[in-house]
RNA sequence: GCCGAGAUAGUCUAGCCCGGUACGGCGCGAGCCUGGAAAGCUCGUGGGAUCUUCCCUCGGGAGUUCGAAUCUCCCUCUCGGCGCCA
Protein backbone atom coordinates (compact mmCIF):
# COMPACT_ATOMS: atom_id res chain seq x y z
CA UNK A 1 0.00 0.00 0.00
CA UNK A 2 0.94 3.60 -0.38
CA UNK A 3 2.07 5.94 2.35
CA UNK A 4 -1.15 7.61 3.60
CA UNK A 5 0.77 10.89 3.84
CA UNK A 6 1.45 10.92 0.11
CA UNK A 7 -2.24 10.42 -0.60
CA UNK A 8 -3.20 13.23 1.78
CA UNK A 9 -0.65 15.72 0.52
CA UNK A 10 -0.72 14.86 -3.20
CA UNK A 11 -4.21 13.62 -3.96
CA UNK A 12 -4.07 14.88 -7.55
CA UNK A 13 -0.97 12.81 -8.28
CA UNK A 14 -2.85 9.76 -7.07
CA UNK A 15 -5.93 10.66 -9.10
CA UNK A 16 -3.81 10.94 -12.25
CA UNK A 17 -2.13 7.63 -11.43
CA UNK A 18 -5.48 5.85 -11.10
CA UNK A 19 -6.57 7.30 -14.43
CA UNK A 20 -3.30 6.18 -16.06
CA UNK A 21 -3.90 2.71 -14.70
CA UNK A 22 -7.41 2.73 -16.10
CA UNK A 23 -8.89 2.50 -12.58
CA UNK A 24 -11.83 4.20 -10.93
CA UNK A 25 -10.90 7.19 -8.75
CA UNK A 26 -13.81 6.62 -6.36
CA UNK A 27 -11.52 4.79 -3.94
CA UNK A 28 -9.38 7.91 -3.59
CA UNK A 29 -12.29 10.18 -2.67
CA UNK A 30 -13.58 7.60 -0.24
CA UNK A 31 -10.19 7.48 1.42
CA UNK A 32 -9.82 11.25 1.63
CA UNK A 33 -13.18 11.80 3.27
CA UNK A 34 -12.88 8.88 5.72
CA UNK A 35 -9.33 9.91 6.51
CA UNK A 36 -10.04 13.56 7.30
CA UNK A 37 -13.00 12.63 9.47
CA UNK A 38 -10.90 9.98 11.19
CA UNK A 39 -8.12 12.45 11.83
CA UNK A 40 -10.49 15.02 13.32
CA UNK A 41 -11.90 12.43 15.71
CA UNK A 42 -8.43 11.16 16.57
CA UNK A 43 -7.52 14.68 17.50
CA UNK A 44 -10.58 15.11 19.69
CA UNK A 45 -10.00 11.79 21.40
CA UNK A 46 -6.37 12.61 22.02
CA UNK A 47 -7.46 15.72 23.88
CA UNK A 48 -10.08 13.82 25.86
CA UNK A 49 -7.58 11.11 26.71
CA UNK A 50 -5.15 13.70 27.95
CA UNK A 51 -7.79 15.00 30.36
CA UNK A 52 -8.66 11.50 31.48
CA UNK A 53 -5.02 10.54 32.03
CA UNK A 54 -4.40 13.62 34.16
CA UNK A 55 -7.58 13.35 36.19
CA UNK A 56 -7.09 9.62 36.77
CA UNK A 57 -3.85 10.35 38.52
CA UNK A 58 -5.54 13.05 40.60
CA UNK A 59 -8.37 10.67 41.55
CA UNK A 60 -5.91 8.15 42.91
CA UNK A 61 -4.85 10.76 45.46
CA UNK A 62 -8.36 11.87 46.45
CA UNK A 63 -11.09 10.47 48.61
CA UNK A 64 -14.60 11.19 49.83
CA UNK A 65 -16.95 13.63 48.11
CA UNK A 66 -14.22 15.22 46.02
CA UNK A 67 -13.30 11.86 44.51
CA UNK A 68 -16.89 10.91 43.87
CA UNK A 69 -17.56 14.11 41.95
CA UNK A 70 -14.51 13.62 39.75
CA UNK A 71 -15.40 10.02 39.03
CA UNK A 72 -18.85 11.04 37.86
CA UNK A 73 -17.33 13.74 35.68
CA UNK A 74 -14.91 11.26 34.16
CA UNK A 75 -17.64 8.74 33.44
CA UNK A 76 -18.96 11.20 30.91
CA UNK A 77 -15.55 11.80 29.36
CA UNK A 78 -14.98 8.08 29.02
CA UNK A 79 -18.37 7.68 27.41
CA UNK A 80 -17.47 10.26 24.79
CA UNK A 81 -14.13 8.57 24.11
CA UNK A 82 -15.89 5.26 23.70
CA UNK A 83 -18.44 6.67 21.26
CA UNK A 84 -15.71 8.32 19.23
CA UNK A 85 -13.76 5.08 19.21
CA UNK A 86 -16.71 3.23 17.74
CA UNK A 87 -17.12 5.79 14.94
CA UNK A 88 -13.38 5.78 14.36
CA UNK A 89 -13.27 2.01 14.09
CA UNK A 90 -15.74 2.19 11.22
CA UNK A 91 -13.87 5.01 9.54
CA UNK A 92 -10.62 3.16 9.99
CA UNK A 93 -12.03 0.08 8.30
CA UNK A 94 -13.01 2.20 5.30
CA UNK A 95 -9.63 3.91 5.35
CA UNK A 96 -7.72 0.63 5.47
CA UNK A 97 -9.95 -0.93 2.85
CA UNK A 98 -9.27 2.00 0.52
CA UNK A 99 -5.55 1.90 1.21
CA UNK A 100 -5.45 -1.81 0.39
CA UNK A 101 -7.22 -1.13 -2.88
CA UNK A 102 -5.12 1.75 -4.17
CA UNK A 103 -2.44 0.40 -6.54
CA UNK A 104 1.24 1.29 -6.58
CA UNK A 105 2.45 4.41 -8.39
CA UNK A 106 4.09 3.55 -11.74
CA UNK A 107 7.67 4.69 -12.30
CA UNK A 108 8.16 7.63 -14.67
CA UNK A 109 9.75 5.30 -17.24
CA UNK A 110 6.55 3.27 -17.54
CA UNK A 111 4.57 4.04 -20.73
CA UNK A 112 1.02 5.28 -20.22
CA UNK A 113 -1.49 3.08 -21.98
CA UNK A 114 -4.90 1.52 -21.52
CA UNK A 115 -4.22 -2.20 -22.00
CA UNK A 116 -1.85 -4.88 -23.31
CA UNK A 117 -1.96 -3.46 -26.86
CA UNK A 118 0.05 -0.47 -25.63
CA UNK A 119 2.90 -2.39 -24.01
CA UNK A 120 6.30 -1.51 -25.43
CA UNK A 121 8.53 -4.07 -27.14
CA UNK A 122 11.97 -3.77 -25.55
CA UNK A 123 13.67 -6.36 -27.74
CA UNK A 124 13.28 -9.65 -29.50
CA UNK A 125 16.00 -12.26 -29.13
CA UNK A 126 16.68 -15.41 -31.12
CA UNK A 127 15.19 -16.11 -34.52
CA UNK A 128 11.81 -17.81 -34.74
CA UNK A 129 12.26 -21.46 -35.69
CA UNK A 130 11.72 -22.23 -39.38
CA UNK A 131 10.27 -25.64 -40.31
CA UNK A 132 10.48 -27.76 -43.45
CA UNK A 133 7.36 -29.58 -42.25
CA UNK A 134 4.13 -28.43 -40.63
CA UNK A 135 4.88 -28.00 -36.89
CA UNK A 136 2.52 -29.76 -34.51
CA UNK A 137 0.79 -28.28 -31.49
CA UNK A 138 2.44 -29.05 -28.15
CA UNK A 139 -0.46 -31.22 -26.99
CA UNK A 140 -0.29 -33.30 -30.18
CA UNK A 141 3.41 -33.87 -29.67
CA UNK A 142 2.98 -34.68 -25.97
CA UNK A 143 0.12 -37.11 -26.47
CA UNK A 144 1.86 -38.90 -29.32
CA UNK A 145 4.98 -39.34 -27.17
CA UNK A 146 2.82 -40.28 -24.15
CA UNK A 147 4.56 -37.70 -21.95
CA UNK A 148 1.43 -35.78 -20.90
CA UNK A 149 -1.80 -37.55 -19.94
CA UNK A 150 -4.60 -35.02 -20.06
CA UNK A 151 -7.56 -37.35 -19.47
CA UNK A 152 -6.15 -39.04 -16.39
CA UNK A 153 -5.14 -35.72 -14.87
CA UNK A 154 -8.74 -34.59 -15.21
CA UNK A 155 -9.88 -37.86 -13.64
CA UNK A 156 -8.09 -37.27 -10.34
CA UNK A 157 -8.53 -33.49 -10.04
CA UNK A 158 -10.75 -32.03 -12.74
CA UNK A 159 -10.70 -29.88 -15.83
CA UNK A 160 -7.56 -27.78 -16.08
CA UNK A 161 -5.30 -30.35 -14.42
CA UNK A 162 -2.96 -32.74 -16.22
CA UNK A 163 -0.44 -35.47 -15.54
CA UNK A 164 3.15 -35.46 -16.77
CA UNK A 165 4.48 -38.91 -17.48
CA UNK A 166 7.77 -40.66 -18.27
CA UNK A 167 10.19 -38.29 -20.04
CA UNK A 168 7.61 -35.52 -19.66
CA UNK A 169 7.80 -35.77 -15.88
CA UNK A 170 11.55 -36.06 -16.09
CA UNK A 171 11.83 -33.05 -18.38
CA UNK A 172 9.77 -31.03 -15.89
CA UNK A 173 12.12 -32.03 -13.09
CA UNK A 174 15.14 -31.29 -15.30
CA UNK A 175 13.87 -27.78 -15.95
CA UNK A 176 13.22 -27.16 -12.25
CA UNK A 177 16.71 -28.33 -11.34
CA UNK A 178 18.32 -26.37 -14.15
CA UNK A 179 16.51 -23.20 -13.07
CA UNK A 180 17.36 -23.61 -9.38
CA UNK A 181 20.99 -24.48 -10.05
CA UNK A 182 21.36 -21.47 -12.32
CA UNK A 183 19.82 -19.18 -9.71
CA UNK A 184 22.19 -20.57 -7.09
CA UNK A 185 25.07 -19.53 -9.37
CA UNK A 186 23.45 -16.12 -9.75
CA UNK A 187 23.64 -15.69 -5.97
CA UNK A 188 20.19 -16.74 -4.78
CA UNK A 189 19.57 -18.84 -1.69
CA UNK A 190 17.16 -21.67 -2.35
CA UNK A 191 14.16 -21.91 -0.05
CA UNK A 192 11.25 -24.33 0.02
CA UNK A 193 8.36 -22.54 1.73
CA UNK A 194 4.85 -23.83 2.55
CA UNK A 195 2.46 -24.32 -0.37
CA UNK A 196 -0.43 -23.17 1.78
CA UNK A 197 -0.58 -19.51 2.74
CA UNK A 198 -2.70 -17.44 5.10
CA UNK A 199 -4.56 -14.20 4.60
CA UNK A 200 -1.86 -12.09 6.26
CA UNK A 201 0.74 -13.30 3.76
CA UNK A 202 -1.58 -12.72 0.79
CA UNK A 203 -2.34 -9.22 2.07
CA UNK A 204 1.37 -8.58 2.48
CA UNK A 205 2.16 -9.08 -1.20
CA UNK A 206 -1.10 -7.59 -2.49
CA UNK A 207 -3.04 -10.63 -3.77
CA UNK A 208 -5.58 -10.15 -1.01
CA UNK A 209 -8.17 -8.71 -1.23
CA UNK A 210 -8.28 -7.92 -4.96
CA UNK A 211 -7.41 -11.39 -6.32
CA UNK A 212 -9.18 -13.45 -3.69
CA UNK A 213 -11.66 -14.95 -6.13
CA UNK A 214 -8.86 -16.35 -8.26
CA UNK A 215 -7.43 -18.43 -5.43
CA UNK A 216 -8.31 -21.81 -4.00
CA UNK A 217 -9.58 -21.33 -0.47
CA UNK A 218 -9.53 -23.96 2.28
CA UNK A 219 -12.52 -22.71 4.19
CA UNK A 220 -12.28 -24.99 7.19
CA UNK A 221 -8.75 -23.81 7.99
CA UNK A 222 -8.94 -20.30 6.53
CA UNK A 223 -5.99 -20.92 4.27
CA UNK A 224 -5.30 -20.57 0.56
CA UNK A 225 -3.35 -22.62 -1.95
CA UNK A 226 -0.28 -20.70 -3.05
CA UNK A 227 -1.08 -18.57 -6.13
CA UNK A 228 2.59 -17.70 -6.74
CA UNK A 229 5.73 -18.38 -4.71
CA UNK A 230 6.17 -14.62 -4.43
CA UNK A 231 3.65 -14.81 -1.59
CA UNK A 232 5.30 -17.28 0.81
CA UNK A 233 8.84 -16.16 -0.07
CA UNK A 234 8.33 -12.43 0.35
CA UNK A 235 6.38 -12.91 3.55
CA UNK A 236 9.12 -15.00 5.12
CA UNK A 237 10.43 -11.63 6.27
CA UNK A 238 7.06 -10.21 7.33
CA UNK A 239 7.28 -8.01 10.46
CA UNK A 240 11.08 -7.99 10.47
CA UNK A 241 13.56 -5.16 10.79
CA UNK A 242 16.81 -6.04 9.04
CA UNK A 243 20.28 -4.63 9.53
CA UNK A 244 21.67 -2.71 6.58
CA UNK A 245 24.39 -5.34 6.21
CA UNK A 246 21.83 -8.08 5.63
CA UNK A 247 20.70 -6.47 2.36
CA UNK A 248 20.33 -7.47 -0.35
CA UNK A 249 18.66 -10.82 0.30
CA UNK A 250 18.08 -13.06 -2.72
CA UNK A 251 15.77 -16.06 -2.49
CA UNK A 252 14.69 -18.57 -5.08
CA UNK A 253 12.17 -21.36 -4.77
CA UNK A 254 10.47 -24.04 -6.74
CA UNK A 255 6.81 -24.24 -5.76
CA UNK A 256 3.53 -25.39 -7.29
CA UNK A 257 1.10 -22.54 -7.95
CA UNK A 258 -2.69 -22.68 -8.09
CA UNK A 259 -5.12 -20.44 -9.95
CA UNK A 260 -8.84 -20.83 -10.32
CA UNK A 261 -8.76 -18.90 -13.62
CA UNK A 262 -12.38 -17.87 -13.24
CA UNK A 263 -12.54 -15.87 -16.45
CA UNK A 264 -10.59 -18.50 -18.37
CA UNK A 265 -10.79 -18.51 -22.16
CA UNK A 266 -12.45 -21.61 -23.54
CA UNK A 267 -9.98 -21.85 -26.41
CA UNK A 268 -6.83 -22.50 -24.38
CA UNK A 269 -6.10 -26.08 -25.20
CA UNK A 270 -3.10 -27.91 -23.78
CA UNK A 271 -1.10 -26.63 -20.83
CA UNK A 272 -0.88 -22.92 -21.55
CA UNK A 273 -3.48 -21.99 -18.95
CA UNK A 274 -4.03 -24.54 -16.18
CA UNK A 275 -5.16 -24.57 -12.55
CA UNK A 276 -1.98 -26.02 -11.09
CA UNK A 277 1.47 -25.32 -12.47
CA UNK A 278 5.03 -25.43 -11.32
CA UNK A 279 7.14 -22.33 -11.21
CA UNK A 280 10.58 -21.31 -10.05
CA UNK A 281 10.53 -17.85 -8.55
CA UNK A 282 13.18 -15.27 -7.70
CA UNK A 283 12.62 -12.71 -4.95
CA UNK A 284 14.98 -9.91 -3.93
CA UNK A 285 14.84 -7.70 -0.83
CA UNK A 286 16.94 -4.61 -1.51
CA UNK A 287 17.97 -1.14 -0.38
CA UNK A 288 15.41 1.38 -1.73
CA UNK A 289 17.99 3.32 -3.73
CA UNK A 290 18.95 0.29 -5.81
CA UNK A 291 15.64 -1.24 -6.80
CA UNK A 292 15.34 -0.01 -10.37
CA UNK A 293 18.86 -1.17 -11.22
CA UNK A 294 18.12 -4.47 -9.50
CA UNK A 295 15.03 -4.89 -11.70
CA UNK A 296 17.31 -4.96 -14.74
CA UNK A 297 19.49 -7.62 -13.09
CA UNK A 298 16.46 -9.68 -12.20
CA UNK A 299 15.19 -9.53 -15.76
CA UNK A 300 18.59 -10.62 -17.00
CA UNK A 301 18.57 -13.58 -14.59
CA UNK A 302 15.34 -14.76 -16.22
CA UNK A 303 16.58 -14.07 -19.76
CA UNK A 304 19.78 -16.03 -19.13
CA UNK A 305 17.70 -19.17 -18.57
CA UNK A 306 15.91 -18.74 -21.88
CA UNK A 307 19.11 -18.01 -23.75
CA UNK A 308 20.68 -21.15 -22.30
CA UNK A 309 17.65 -23.16 -23.43
CA UNK A 310 18.03 -21.68 -26.91
CA UNK A 311 14.47 -20.45 -27.18
CA UNK A 312 13.34 -17.37 -29.13
CA UNK A 313 11.77 -14.75 -26.88
CA UNK A 314 10.84 -11.12 -26.54
CA UNK A 315 10.80 -8.64 -23.68
CA UNK A 316 7.91 -6.22 -23.13
CA UNK A 317 7.74 -3.22 -20.86
CA UNK A 318 4.19 -3.18 -19.57
CA UNK A 319 2.17 0.02 -19.84
CA UNK A 320 0.26 1.55 -16.92
CA UNK A 321 -3.04 -0.06 -17.90
CA UNK A 322 -1.66 -3.60 -18.09
CA UNK A 323 0.59 -3.59 -15.02
CA UNK A 324 -0.54 -5.54 -12.01
CA UNK A 325 -1.74 -3.82 -8.86
CA UNK A 326 1.35 -3.91 -6.65
CA UNK A 327 4.18 -3.14 -9.05
CA UNK A 328 5.67 0.16 -10.12
CA UNK A 329 7.44 -1.25 -13.16
CA UNK A 330 7.19 -4.61 -14.85
CA UNK A 331 8.77 -6.52 -17.72
CA UNK A 332 7.08 -9.53 -19.25
CA UNK A 333 9.22 -12.08 -21.00
CA UNK A 334 7.45 -14.13 -23.63
CA UNK A 335 8.55 -17.31 -25.36
CA UNK A 336 7.72 -17.96 -28.97
CA UNK A 337 5.46 -20.95 -29.65
CA UNK A 338 5.72 -21.68 -33.40
CA UNK A 339 2.71 -23.96 -33.95
CA UNK A 340 0.30 -21.05 -33.66
CA UNK A 341 2.97 -18.34 -34.00
CA UNK A 342 2.09 -16.90 -30.59
CA UNK A 343 4.05 -15.43 -27.69
CA UNK A 344 3.64 -17.04 -24.26
CA UNK A 345 4.32 -15.14 -21.05
CA UNK A 346 6.86 -17.24 -19.14
CA UNK A 347 8.16 -14.60 -16.75
CA UNK A 348 7.04 -11.38 -15.21
CA UNK A 349 9.76 -9.33 -13.50
CA UNK A 350 8.54 -6.54 -11.24
CA UNK A 351 9.72 -3.86 -8.89
CA UNK A 352 7.23 -3.31 -6.06
CA UNK A 353 9.22 -0.51 -4.42
CA UNK A 354 8.02 -0.20 -0.80
CA UNK A 355 4.43 -1.18 -1.65
CA UNK A 356 4.65 -4.79 -0.44
CA UNK A 357 7.14 -3.94 2.29
CA UNK A 358 4.68 -1.48 3.81
CA UNK A 359 1.88 -4.05 3.73
CA UNK A 360 4.07 -6.81 5.14
CA UNK A 361 6.03 -4.47 7.45
CA UNK A 362 9.50 -5.39 6.19
CA UNK A 363 12.01 -2.76 7.20
CA UNK A 364 15.70 -2.14 7.56
CA UNK A 365 17.70 0.20 9.75
CA UNK A 366 19.99 2.41 7.61
CA UNK A 367 22.23 3.06 10.62
CA UNK A 368 21.94 1.59 14.11
CA UNK A 369 20.67 4.82 15.67
CA UNK A 370 18.40 5.85 12.78
CA UNK A 371 14.72 5.17 12.27
CA UNK A 372 13.86 2.04 10.32
CA UNK A 373 12.71 2.40 6.72
CA UNK A 374 10.80 0.13 4.38
CA UNK A 375 12.92 -1.96 2.04
CA UNK A 376 12.07 -2.53 -1.61
CA UNK A 377 10.97 -5.92 -2.91
CA UNK A 378 11.20 -7.37 -6.41
CA UNK A 379 10.31 -10.68 -7.93
CA UNK A 380 10.34 -12.50 -11.20
CA UNK A 381 9.53 -15.93 -12.51
CA UNK A 382 12.53 -17.91 -13.51
CA UNK A 383 10.53 -19.53 -15.10
CA UNK A 384 6.96 -20.77 -15.29
CA UNK A 385 7.18 -24.44 -16.23
CA UNK A 386 4.21 -25.28 -18.49
CA UNK A 387 4.83 -22.52 -20.99
CA UNK A 388 8.53 -23.32 -21.07
CA UNK A 389 7.53 -26.90 -21.73
CA UNK A 390 5.25 -25.79 -24.59
CA UNK A 391 8.05 -23.71 -26.12
CA UNK A 392 10.52 -26.59 -25.86
CA UNK A 393 8.14 -29.16 -27.33
CA UNK A 394 7.16 -26.94 -30.23
CA UNK A 395 10.57 -25.41 -30.97
CA UNK A 396 12.58 -28.60 -30.55
CA UNK A 397 10.14 -30.91 -32.38
CA UNK A 398 11.46 -33.01 -35.22
CA UNK A 399 9.74 -34.16 -38.40
CA UNK A 400 9.42 -37.74 -37.05
CA UNK A 401 7.47 -36.55 -33.99
CA UNK A 402 10.36 -36.77 -31.55
CA UNK A 403 11.70 -33.86 -29.52
CA UNK A 404 15.36 -32.96 -29.15
CA UNK A 405 16.38 -32.28 -25.54
CA UNK A 406 18.03 -28.82 -25.20
CA UNK A 407 21.70 -29.32 -24.48
CA UNK A 408 21.72 -27.69 -21.03
CA UNK A 409 19.03 -30.12 -19.83
CA UNK A 410 20.72 -33.35 -20.94
CA UNK A 411 22.78 -33.76 -17.79
CA UNK A 412 19.51 -33.67 -15.85
CA UNK A 413 18.00 -36.28 -18.18
CA UNK A 414 20.65 -38.95 -17.80
CA UNK A 415 22.38 -37.76 -20.98
CA UNK A 416 19.28 -38.29 -23.10
CA UNK A 417 19.34 -36.30 -26.38
CA UNK A 418 15.97 -37.20 -27.86
CA UNK A 419 12.54 -37.79 -26.35
CA UNK A 420 10.62 -40.25 -28.45
C1' G B 1 -8.12 -34.06 19.29
C1' C B 2 -7.11 -33.57 24.90
C1' C B 3 -4.17 -31.33 29.01
C1' G B 4 -0.58 -27.84 30.76
C1' A B 5 2.81 -23.51 30.42
C1' G B 6 3.83 -19.16 27.92
C1' A B 7 3.73 -14.33 24.48
C1' U B 8 6.21 -7.27 27.67
C1' A B 9 10.28 -2.36 23.23
C1' G B 10 16.25 -4.37 18.54
C1' U B 11 17.22 -8.31 22.33
C1' C B 12 16.91 -10.44 27.44
C1' U B 13 13.81 -9.44 31.37
C1' A B 14 10.78 -7.07 36.02
C1' G B 15 5.87 -5.72 36.96
C1' C B 16 0.46 -9.50 36.92
C1' C B 17 -1.56 -12.70 42.75
C1' C B 18 -3.22 -7.28 45.36
C1' G B 19 -5.56 -2.04 38.92
C1' G B 20 -2.92 4.16 39.63
C1' U B 21 2.97 7.63 34.54
C1' A B 22 6.18 0.00 31.87
C1' C B 23 11.71 -1.37 36.37
C1' G B 24 16.25 -2.82 34.77
C1' G B 25 20.36 -5.41 31.89
C1' C B 26 22.58 -6.08 26.98
C1' G B 27 23.30 -3.99 22.22
C1' C B 28 23.42 0.66 19.51
C1' G B 29 23.94 6.14 19.31
C1' A B 30 25.16 11.28 21.25
C1' G B 31 27.69 13.99 24.98
C1' C B 32 31.12 14.58 29.28
C1' C B 33 35.96 12.79 30.60
C1' U B 34 40.98 11.55 27.81
C1' G B 35 47.02 13.01 24.31
C1' G B 36 43.88 8.90 22.21
C1' A B 37 41.06 4.82 23.80
C1' A B 38 38.86 1.70 27.57
C1' A B 39 36.25 2.25 31.97
C1' G B 40 32.97 5.54 34.36
C1' C B 41 29.00 9.16 34.27
C1' U B 42 24.66 11.79 31.70
C1' C B 43 21.04 11.60 27.96
C1' G B 44 18.71 9.01 23.91
C1' U B 45 17.20 4.37 21.46
C1' G B 46 8.56 1.22 19.28
C1' G B 47 4.49 4.04 16.24
C1' G B 48 1.75 8.54 15.18
C1' A B 49 0.51 13.91 15.24
C1' U B 50 -1.29 20.01 14.34
C1' C B 51 6.06 17.88 17.15
C1' U B 52 9.37 22.79 23.48
C1' U B 53 4.07 19.19 23.80
C1' C B 54 0.50 15.38 23.31
C1' C B 55 -1.67 10.57 22.06
C1' C B 56 -1.07 5.42 21.28
C1' U B 57 1.91 0.79 22.26
C1' C B 58 2.72 -5.04 27.05
C1' G B 59 0.30 -11.43 21.02
C1' G B 60 -5.09 -9.83 18.81
C1' G B 61 -10.20 -8.52 20.06
C1' A B 62 -14.28 -7.55 23.44
C1' G B 63 -15.84 -6.42 28.51
C1' U B 64 -15.57 -4.41 33.80
C1' U B 65 -13.55 0.43 35.75
C1' C B 66 -12.72 7.41 36.72
C1' G B 67 -8.33 4.48 35.42
C1' A B 68 -6.24 -2.18 32.74
C1' A B 69 0.35 -4.98 31.08
C1' U B 70 -2.42 -6.25 35.73
C1' C B 71 -9.34 -8.42 36.57
C1' U B 72 -13.20 -11.29 33.17
C1' C B 73 -14.43 -13.60 28.38
C1' C B 74 -13.20 -15.01 23.24
C1' C B 75 -9.34 -15.82 19.59
C1' U B 76 -4.23 -16.52 17.44
C1' C B 77 0.57 -18.27 17.82
C1' U B 78 4.81 -20.71 20.46
C1' C B 79 6.74 -24.48 23.72
C1' G B 80 5.93 -29.06 26.58
C1' G B 81 3.03 -33.79 27.70
C1' C B 82 -0.66 -37.40 25.91
C1' G B 83 -3.33 -39.37 21.66
C1' C B 84 -3.38 -40.26 16.34
C1' C B 85 -0.25 -40.76 12.22
C1' A B 86 2.87 -40.65 6.35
Amino acid sequence: MLDANIIRTQPETIRQMLTDRNKDTKVLDMFLSADSEWRALTDENNRLRKVRNEVSVQISKMDGKEKEAKVIEMRDVSERIKNNDATMAELDLTREDCLLNIPNIPHSSVPIGKDSTENVLVRECGAKRKFDFTPKQHWEIAEALDIIDFDRGVKVAGSGFYCLKGDGARLERALINFFLDTHAEQGYTEVFPPVVVNKAALTGTGQYPNLKDDMYYLERDEMFLNPTAEVPITNLLMDEILDKEQLPILYTAYLPSFRREVGKHADTKGIIRVHEFNKVEMVRFVHPETSYDVLEDLRKDAEDLITALGLPYRVLLLCTGDMSFACSKCYDIELHAPANDVWLEASSCSNFTDFQARRARIKFRPEPHLKSEFIHTLNGSGLALPRTMVAILENYQNKDGTVTVPEVLRRYMGGKEIVG
